[in-house]
RNA sequence: GGUUCGGUAGCUCAGUUGGAUUAGAGCAGCAGCCUUCUAAGCUGCGGGUCAAGGGUUCGAGCCCCUUCCGAAUCACCA
């Protein structure tokens, strides 16, 4: 049994025996003991002032003697300071608890199994018209640690994208290909096939809104001139061929998404993102037309005269939403609604989360409201993990003006900084290959990336200055990283010198306050763990980390470990630093962070 | 205007169900520490009216109300 579980038990039966009282557990307040003090636990007394009727030391007082007097083993000694009870606990306690902890290789972690609830997470969601940005990278990111911190509290989680791959922006880009693209393709060009596509993105708005000024200047109007311009027609035209399901636009659609989706699949395995099942617009659209359909005749949905098909949501305090337009197509409401279908076709769903940018929180609002109406059972209770932007110093990225930080241009970036990093170090490494170092160097490149990215709370707009990069010192991966490259040094030497960590440590006989509040901020993961799955709050897990490792930092270089005379103690010392290196490795693993040997 | 979310050091951000005279990191600035388990590190100094005001209570950065500032959204766009 854990220590504070001890404890709370002890204080209850405290209270009831001294006070006549029973307490919730919940009122039982234990925190750790501010440095200043004595003691490694403290209690807060001031919630059984009402029960025990006395001034807050002298409750403290006896609630302390009681410990003392029934749970020796546990609590050795108390002092009182105000209505703080600090209680100083019995070593073995904590080397118990250590031990605990290093036996368990998941420790923190809640087993899965076949009856664990199903969570369906959706991220990614890329447009198939251009690369991805960082935008994109913060969304990846988060749902992949989202996905692994709610795989850790106990769920079955299924990873999925929906890929938005029709629509008038492939139109777009499909029709500058064909204009002005000669033929390019990602062979003859050597480019990337996601960046080949977003260039004739690009191409096309270009052009266009030269058409558009060209018509102003001839005294159009501008908003008759947006909708007038020959391209954009064209581009109208083609959207209405591929609905018809012309074959020479589908074959072109298709040859031009698979370039997409190639460019695309490296940029996530740089990511080191993955899906169980992608899911794609074109295939789930008319399923959501049926199911608009389907709710119309069942009273839930209502037609205007022009045709259109409107979800009345004013009784519930919004408004009325449009799901399908009069010319009978669909929109992107309509498409989400086709997707969970087919999702709980597929799936029997008891959680859908969707990983998706804060300027949806209303789409996301009206999806939950239309799926708990249409009788999907996880429709009302949804959780939309809204993200805030990616800024840049002057603003916010805008893919037309060019002000954008590409994902792939970014992640090269960041692993040639690495490189160069480590190539500046003065005690670089010797003896390892060129393949070995530059193994390091994605590892840890990669890792200052998604750190940056997921140390931020995540609906919080987050910063990021493209002139100062990203830093590898201080609160940063690498940081984290190089700590537990440490470790593991030391235990290769303890190793070699044929130190084993016995599976049952000796008792020793002193530890100092350090090392017990490491054991105590060890302990803490599981808290971390849990907490992070309850706010859908990857960010706590990377502050958790760092915070271990900081402690373990100042750790480093006032204590020695292998070179501790003390045998008892240098094994405790090892047993300490190979806990803090196995949770550190299981709580970056959560955020998709790879942790090296060497660095 | 309605709705939702933010406001903590010069800058980027933490702050776990409300807890202890002194609200924490990192960066930037200054000063120290590498014949010692990896200096991508450690130590020290300076830097704050936690947007403002009121309330709740033993106790508020955190909870409630008002105001100010910022962002997103309120399309037959996705």
């Amino acid at each position: 049994m854990k220590i504070e579980e001890k404890i709370v038990g002890a204080v209850e039966a405290a209270i009831k025996e001294l006070y006549g009282q029973q307490v919730p557990a919940s009122m039982v307040q234990l925190q750790e003991t501010r440095a200043e003090f004595e003691g490694q636990l403290t209690l807060v007394v001031f919630p059984f002032l009402k029960m025990s009727r006395k001034k807050p030391e002298d409750t403290a007082r006896e609630i302390g003697e009681y410990l003392v007097g029934k749970v020796p083993e546990v609590v050795s000694r108390f002092n009182v300071i105000k209505g703080f009870l600090n209680l100083t606990i019995n070593p073995a306690q904590w080397i118990d608890l250590l031990q605990e902890i290093r036996q368990d290789q998941q420790f923190g972690f809640v087993p899965v199994t076949e009856e664990s609830p199903l969570v369906m997470i959706e991220y990614s969601s890329p447009n198939t018209n251009k690369p991805l940005h960082l935008g994109h990278v913060r969304n990846n990111l988060l749902g992949w640690a989202l996905a692994n911190v709610m795989q850790a509290n106990g769920n079955r989680v299924v990873k999925t994208n929906i890929v938005n791959d029709r629509g008038i922006h492939i139109c777009k880009s499909m029709l500058a290909w064909l204009k002005w693209g000669n033929g390019e393709t990602p062979e003859s060009s050597g480019k990337k096939g996601d960046h080949l596509i977003g260039d004739y993105y690009v191409a096309f708005d270009k052009h266009y809104r030269e058409e558009v000024a060209r018509l102003v200047a001839q005294g159009m109007d501008e908003e008759q001139a947006k909708q007038e311009a020959p391209l954009i027609r064209e581009a109208h035209e083609m959207l209405v061929k591929w609905e018809q399901g012309d074959p020479e636009v589908r074959a072109l659609w298709k040859r031009m998404n698979e370039w997409v989706y190639a460019g695309f699949d490296q940029t996530y395995k740089a990511l080191g993102v993955a899906f169980d099942k992608i899911y794609y617009e074109s295939e789930t659209y008319l399923e959501g037309k049926e199911k608009v359909e389907e709710g119309l005749q069942k009273g839930l949905f209502y037609r205007r005269e022009d045709g259109s098909v409107w979800a009345d949501l004013r009784p519930e305090g919004l408004d009325e939403k449009l799901l399908l337009r009069s010319d009978g197509t669909s929109v992107y409401m309509t498409q989400d609604i086709g997707t969970a279908k087919l999702r709980f076709q597929d799936y029997p769903i008891d959680k859908m989360i969707y990983v998706v940018g804060n300027e949806q929180n209303y789409h996301f609002q009206v999806l939950s409201i239309l799926l708990d109406k249409l009788g999907f059972r996880w429709g009302r209770d949804l959780v939309h993990f809204s993200y805030g932007m990616v800024e840049l110093p002057n603003g916010k990225m805008k893919s037309r003006e060019g002000t954008v930080v590409d994902a792939d241009d970014l992640i090269a970036t960041m692993i040639s900084d690495a490189r160069q990093m480590s190539a500046d170090k003065v005690n670089k490494l010797e003896d390892i290959t060129d393949e070995e170092a530059q193994e390091i160097a994605r590892i840890v490149g990669m890792g200052a990336l998604k750190y940056f990215i997921l140390k931020v709370d995540a609906r919080k707009n987050m910063l990021f200055n493209p002139e100062e990069s990203i830093d590898f010192n201080g609160n940063t991966g690498p940081f984290i990283q190089y700590t537990y490259a440490r470790i593991r040094s030391i235990l290769r030497k303890a190793a070699e010198q044929g130190i084993e960590v016995p599976d049952s440590l000796p008792a020793a006989a002193e530890i100092s306050d350090r090392e017990i509040s490491l054991v105590q901020h060890l302990y803490g993961f599981k808290a971390a763990v849990r907490q992070a799955g309850q706010d859908y709050n990857p960010s706590q897990i990377a502050n958790y980390c760092y915070e271990l490792v900081k402690e373990y930092n100042q750790f480093y270089h006032d204590f020695s470990v292998l070179r501790e005379e003390d045998a008892d103690k240098k094994l405790f010392r090892l047993a300490l630093s190979a806990a803090v290196s196995q949770v550190v490795k299981n709580g970056m693993g959560l955020l998709g962070i790879e942790v090296p040997e060497r660095m």
